[in-house]
DNA sequence: GAGTTGTTGAGAACCGTTGTCAAATCGCGT
DNA sequence: ACGCGATTTGACAACGGTTCTCAACAACTC
């Protein structure tokens, strides 16, 4: 029950799906649009937005907003983490913790609420930058 | 070093303090906008932002963001805690979890990360909401 | 190659939020 | 009470990120 259109791989999908790869922290929707624009592969910003969407909704891409509800993106592992990064150079680490989760679900449960998922980031200053 | 400016008690930062005492989740700077003017307090929107974001900064309002980005306030109890939030009808619960508090610290120690902190919020639907 | 349909992109539209600045208000000293 | 400097207000413009529009376009099918 997810998807049926087939999605055709046009030159702007695979350029943005490239772009996300090649870097390892979020970006915004601009930023993406921009650095494809410098590597001489220009992607309609909307069709950049469009892509994001589509991504995030597959579960491809990792999306979070920043405290200014600025939407960023990350490529991401299939499977369910939560995020450890930089407030400063946005470097970003993948982390699990089981115990989160039982207790997030459990807590819900005692409160009669059902169908439950929910968001937990951790931001901090990184070594490198903490040294600078 | 925390405040220097006596901030006055006008009308105003009354009627909003006094609107966010009188509902239980979270609004938007325009909801609550509009509740005043229909309560018969008309207070500028620029004004209901300026507010809300010094009550935020004062740590007398929780602030998050909805989905799509847009700022919900909150009045809330001065201890650091978390939100179990129906994504139906808005009502909302505080939570704590000291086990989680313990956990984002350390998590982030490991990873060399300081001065950390973390956002943490549980959606669900509430019972009355599951009935209907 | 022709037809059908999904996709693109430039620009306009949208919407939440913040800035502007003159007028109104507050608190204080007198 | 009255005046006065400092703060606050509010109507409106400006901003920035995101979405919409829609005609030109590219991808798949036969």
């Amino acid at each position: 029950m997810t998807e049926q259109t087939p999605l055709r791989p046009t030159r702007q999908r695979l350029a943005v799906a490239e772009a996300l790869a090649s870097v390892d922290d979020f970006r915004s929707a601009q930023e993406i649009h921009d650095l494809l624009g410098r590597r001489g592969e220009p992607v309609g910003l909307a069709t950049v937005y469009r892509t994001l969407q589509r991504l995030a909704d597959a579960g491809e891409v990792d999306l979070l907003r920043t405290e200014d509800g600025e939407a960023v993106y990350r490529r991401c592992s299939g499977t369910h983490h939560h995020h450890l990064v930089c407030r400063t150079c946005g470097a970003t680490v993948e982390v699990e913790g089981p115990a989160v989760e039982r207790w997030t679900r459990s807590i819900a449960g005692e409160h009669g609420f059902t169908d439950v998922s929910h968001t937990l980031e951790i931001f901090g200053t990184c070594r490198t930058c903490s040294d600078a």
